[in-house]
Order: C-alpha cells, then sequence, then structure tokens
DNA sequence: CCGGTCATGTAATACGTTACATGATTCA
DNA sequence: TGAATCATGTAACGTATTACATGACCGG
C-alpha cells in the first residue's frame, strides 16, 4: 500500500545539510548523488511544494513580486524529524535494470563481434567515471565537513564496483575472443 | 520521444531460446535474468497480446473451450528481425537508485550504530547472493546450450559485482567503528 | 479436501521523465 | 547582444507495480 516516497527523504537529507532552493538541490544531486541517486524537475519542486504543505520544510524570505523568484527551504524540527525515522528503517533493496546485461544474455543472436562492441563501450564509460570519483576523492580530503566520513563512504562504493566492472569487461572480452 | 519498450525485447529474447507461455517466460526470468532484469504480471501479459497483434509472435494451439487455456507462444521471422535489430543498438546505461547509499550519505543525522546495522544487514544479502551465483555456475557447467558463454557472462557480472560490494562492506565497517 | 502452484488477465495507482512555458541574470 | 546558466513550475506521457479476479490441477 504505502509506496516509499523516496523523493522525498532524498529533498530533507540535502535539506538536512543546509538551506537550498530547489534548483541547488538539484545541482547538489548532480554533483554528489549522481550516480546512485537522481531526481529530475518533474519531481523536485511538487515534492517541495507538499514537504512545505506539511510544514517539514519553511521557505526563507523570498522576495516579493517576483513570478518566478528564488526560493529557499530549510528543514523543520517536523522535517529533521520524519528523516531521522526514515533513517532508522531498513532499506529496501530493489534489483536494477541493466540492459547491457540483458542483450549479452541474448548475444547468441548476433555477432560476437556486436557483443564485444557493447562491453568496449562500457568499458570506456567506466573508465571515464572512474577518473572522476579519483578526482572527487582527492577535492573532498580538502573539505572540513562533519558529512565527510559518510561522503567517503558513498564514494568508494562507486570505486569498488566500479573497478569490479572493468575488471569483468577484461575478462568477458578475453572470453569473447576465443 | 520514443522510450524504449524494453519489456518487449526482454519477451522476444526469451521466445528466441524457446517457445513458452507467459507464465513459463516469468519463470525462466525469475531463475536467470533475476538479478539484473525483472518483470512483472502487469507487463508480461499486456506485452505478448500486443507482440501477438503486431504478429512478431505466434500463438502455438492453445487448447480451445478454456477461458484459460496455457498459451504457448513462437517467435516469428518478423520477431527475430526486431529482436536483432535491438540487440544491434548500444544499450543505454541507467542510473539505478540505491537506497542504502542514499540513507548512509545522510548517515550523519543518526547514530553511527544505525548506519552500521544497514551495512551489515547488506553484507548477510550479499553472502547469501554470492552463494546462490556459485551454484548456478556450477549447475551451468553441465549445460551444453549454445547459449551457455553467454549466460556464463553474466552469471560473473553478477559475482565480480556482488564480491566488491562485500570487499566495501569490510571496509566500510572498520571505517564506522572508529 | 486443502494448500500450493499453474495460469491468464485487468484495474487502480504510483513513479518518473521529458518537453514545454516563462523569464531573469551573467559574462564573453 | 547573444548564449549559457539560473530558476520555477506544469502537462503529457510512458513505465511499472500491486492487488484483485478467476479457476484448473496435483500431491499429500
Amino acid at each position: 500500500m504505502n509506496r516509499s516516497h523516496k523523493t522525498k527523504y532524498a529533498l530533507l537529507g540535502m535539506l538536512s545539510q543546509r538551506p537550498m532552493s530547489g534548483y541547488d538541490i538539484k545541482k547538489a544531486l548532480q554533483t554528489s548523488t549522481n550516480f546512485f541517486w537522481q531526481e529530475s524537475d518533474g519531481q523536485i519542486y511538487p515534492a517541495l511544494a507538499k514537504l512545505l504543505a506539511d510544514k517539514s520544510i519553511i521557505c526563507l524570505a523570498a522576495k516579493a513580486n517576483e513570478v518566478r523568484a528564488r526560493k529557499v527551504y530549510k528543514i523543520t524540527a517536523k522535517g529533521l524529524k520524519e528523516l531521522k525515522e526514515w533513517l532508522n528503517k531498513d532499506p529496501v533493496p530493489t534489483i536494477p535494470r541493466n540492459e547491457l546485461l540483458l542483450k549479452l544474455f541474448f548475444g547468441l543472436n548476433v555477432p560476437t563481434q556486436i557483443n564485444r562492441k557493447h562491453i568496449l563501450e562500457h568499458q570506456q564509460m567506466l573508465v571515464k567515471r572512474l577518473a572522476i570519483f579519483k578526482k572527487i576523492e582527492k577535492d573532498l580530503s580538502n573539505d572540513n565537513s562533519p558529512h565527510l566520513p559518510y561522503w567517503q563512504l558513498t564514494l568508494k562504493f562507486g570505486e569498488y564496483i566500479t573497478q569490479a566492472q572493468l575488471d569483468w569487461c577484461e575478462e568477458a572480452l578475453k572470453k569473447l575472443s576465443k
């Protein structure tokens, strides 16, 4: 019955770190949780309006008279309580869909070369991604935020699974060349 | 504009291996692609009806007179062509949402113990999953299907990323105990 | 004879993206 | 001055799950 309303908690979590506008949250998600969590415009703005109506967040002085003024939101005690209750609950694992694997699973229907090409392109993407992770890791080391250990934890996760996929690519390409 | 209609290709792919009923496909997905691809009833049956109307599949003799008789479908030349065209296209990578990581990212809001608990439970799940993969790998070694190398490839992917996450769990737990 | 699995299918609802609409500000 | 970015918000659409409806068949 009750779906999880995860967007709500992603927004509350972001606002637990500092007051932000919808746009700020969007940008912050793009540069931090991007590889494991994304939200689109069509989700963020309606969800913020709902949180405001529920008094889980408040709106800090936005310029009046302006039609589309920047609105900065701050989490309330009620919002923080809701966030913590959610954080205490066990995360429900969801199984992601992997289109590359689905294509490889049916790979017998096309020439080996096609399957190799898919893996090679995946490999190239992973190399780029790993470089980005390494750069973020380096930048983070100069950060004094109390959130740092948790940010590093999620980043390490990204590095580990990216490296594992790179190892797999190598083995897979070897297997398909025979 | 054009969304991908991935369910269609998952069904066509399954039917490229052998004729099956909707129920068979459901079961086959659950025991093979389960960790990277899932489909629900509400997707499978309407999609099969559409494929039939498009003549991408045909229905092999179902018992008449019966209201809900088992219907076995077979892929047609048209369906096989569509499947191959899709297999030739580059897979579009989608970024999955990981609720565990989202909770850890906001981990500062709750006691360390809570975050450790989430990781410990994830670890237990991964151990079980890895054991299942190892068992399937062993069972597959007696299989003579021409699809075998492709099935092994996707299975290896599962083993690699599961092991990588186990390694990460260990490091994360160490970090959070300090 | 009862519970589990086989088996198909629909309805209600939730989830999420993309495109569109609108317009200000900043910087080269 | 024109492009990029900042900034909010809505509408249309597609995707996907869950619950429900229905009933046969099989093994203990």
